[in-house]
DNA sequence: GCCATCGGACTTTCAACCAA
DNA sequence: TGGTTGAAAGTCCGATGGCC
């Protein structure tokens, strides 16, 4: 497409185009750590799902469903202060924080006060990766996850970038000096569009909402809070 | 086996549309 | 005016081929 401008990478100083970084899995497995980064940290300090005692309010998950590895569900309430210091972290973490359930101000701390119910850090990551694991059924298959912005590297050898920078890839590659967000078009305003169709019955409706990422980006949320009896 | 290249499937974003 | 729609703009999977 015209978006997509296919530049030699090699014309770059050469010895260290980078090639994909672990990127040999299968797309399944693809797509289930697709969230790659974001679950391999995740994972590494976080309870076993199911395995730890549920916390006062934890989420209980439903039966038939599974906790995905680094998954956690805990009500959070910042204090207000906590709040933004969160709301920073998440923002920082991007798709790979997930160890930020470690900050030193756990939100889940006896004395946190309810303010505004927020979305724990720790579970960002997990939003981008949906359908949220455990609604997954049998059929339906994760979606893969992207980044908001590939840096210019990995942009241009249409290979996976992460939210860091330097991105992983070009860490790997010895070109981190080079690792830069790329810079998006804007999009073009007045475009007309003509009159809408209207989606028909149910089940191709039902099957609509299931391919969409503005569906699954805020259902792991939704999905909480209807699953409990917790007051938000 | 490692790596670059790249076609195209797939995802994300967001302005235009439209019903309430 | 808020929710829906759908296409633009983007990411990156995976096939392919060259090189060591
Ligand atoms: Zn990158
Ligand atoms: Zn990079």
């Amino acid at each position: 497409m015209s978006a997509r401008e296919k530049s030699p990478a090699s014309s770059r100083s050469s010895s260290a185009t980078p090639p994909p970084i672990g990127e040999s899995a299968s797309p399944a497995a693809n797509s289930a750590q697709g969230t790659s980064n974001a679950n391999a940290s995740a994972s590494g300090n976080a309870p076993p799902a199911g395995t730890a005692a549920a916390p006062q309010g934890a989420f209980v998950m439903p039966p038939g469903m599974t906790m995905p590895p680094g998954m956690q569900f805990l009500p959070y309430f910042p204090q207000p202060a906590a709040a933004a210091a969160a709301a920073a972290a998440a923002a920082a973490s991007g798709g790979s924080g997930g160890g930020a359930a470690s900050d030193s101000s756990d939100p889940n701390g006896a004395a946190a006060q309810p303010q505004q119910m927020m979305i724990h850090p720790a579970f960002i990551p997990q939003m981008y990766s949906y359908p949220y694991p455990g609604m997954l059924t049998a059929g339906m298959k994760l979606k893969r996850r992207q980044v908001k912005n590939a840096c210019t590297n990995c942009q241009k050898a249409c290979k996976k970038c992460d939210d860091e920078r330097p991105c992983p890839r070009c860490v790997k590659y010895g070109i981190a000096d080079e690792c830069q967000d790329s810079v998006r078009k804007e999009r073009r305003k007045g475009i007309k569009r003509g009159s809408y169709k209207k989606k028909g019955e149910l089940t191709s409706l039902s099957s609509f909402w299931f391919g969409r990422g503005d569906f699954f980006r805020l259902s792991g949320c939704i999905y909480l809070m209807l699953r409990t009896s917790r007051r938000w």
